[in-house]
DNA sequence: CGCTAGGGATAGGGTTCG
DNA sequence: TCGAACCCTATCCCTAGC
């Protein structure tokens, strides 16, 4: 078929959080017109930008309940080796903690990645959002913020070795 | 855990083909609160029947000659890990073929799609809605219908091969 | 009217179960 | 192994409020 369903790419997911980080989260059209993104999200439209917007930050809460309930979900169907059920609760919890705690504190160091495709937060979105909320909170200057945004790119290159993608 | 799993009746199935052939297929929520429907499908959602729409129309295309997507699958199973990080920009968005007709509005208010959402109308849809109009119009008897049904479901199946690849 | 926020519906992939 | 039923969630749609 055509296509239904417009899937993401990665390229224009990366387009949008610039265009985030750049404009702030709410201006969508704003995004859209600004020539440094119109490019790569010209078949998007502004409402298109919002709910991709919400869609990621909902994967990267995640967490608290469906949490537990899909870890006894993996839990059930794999009798064969008792392999440690807490070990899994306790790597994802860690992640939640990092979160909860300070997520400025973007360790450049090697965050060993799990299971890369189970319930584990993204990092690059958790410390995307976090830097948003920064600007949006505090309005801090735009020079930290650069530099935010370098050692992101860097680290969002390590990341996406590891992750699926 | 509770959960008996429900087999579809004849009746109830009988409900969903009646109610896509008055409401279309993808109103499924419009099905459901149909009085008409509701009382045999009252114990399904909406997306029970999105799901029972489509076993039944695969099953039907089963009977026409198509493997070639599960063997595909079926030759991946070891899905390599290309780690890549500078192939960002390696999207594949070949095919935008476009299947442009005007969709022949029964009862919505919308007869010209705007240029900005993906003008690509789905086949099914299509001749589901062109049956629904001949039988708002003539009236046909549900004997016809249920040849047409027979000959969309076929027709489907020849579409996918051409078009899904 | 255009825009955004939010709720809700749908599509399609994935999973479980018989 | 296979298909029917069911789950998950990214994407899309609708509407209220500005």
């Amino acid at each position: 078929m055509g296509a239904p369903k417009q899937k993401w790419t990665a390229e224009e997911e990366a387009a949008l959080k610039a265009g985030v980080l750049k404009h702030g989260a709410g201006k969508w059209r704003t995004i859209l017109t600004d020539p440094e993104f119109n490019s790569i999200l010209h078949l998007r439209s502004n409402v298109d930008l919002k709910d991709k917007w919400r869609n990621i930050n909902v994967t990267a809460i995640w967490g608290s309940r469906q949490k537990a309930k899909l870890a006894l979900k993996r839990n059930l169907p794999n009798p064969k080796h008792d392999n440690n059920p807490l070990a899994v609760s306790t790597v994802i919890q860690s992640h939640e903690e990092i979160v909860d705690a300070k997520p400025l504190a973007i360790s450049g160091g090697k965050l060993q990645t799990t299971e890369s495709k189970q319930p584990i937060a993204r990092l690059d979105h958790l410390i995307l959002k976090a830097i948003t909320n920064l600007k949006e909170l505090g309005g801090s200057d735009r020079a930290s913020i650069a530099m935010y945004i370098e050692t992101i790119e860097s680290t969002l290159g390590e990341f996406r070795v590891c992750e699926v993608f």
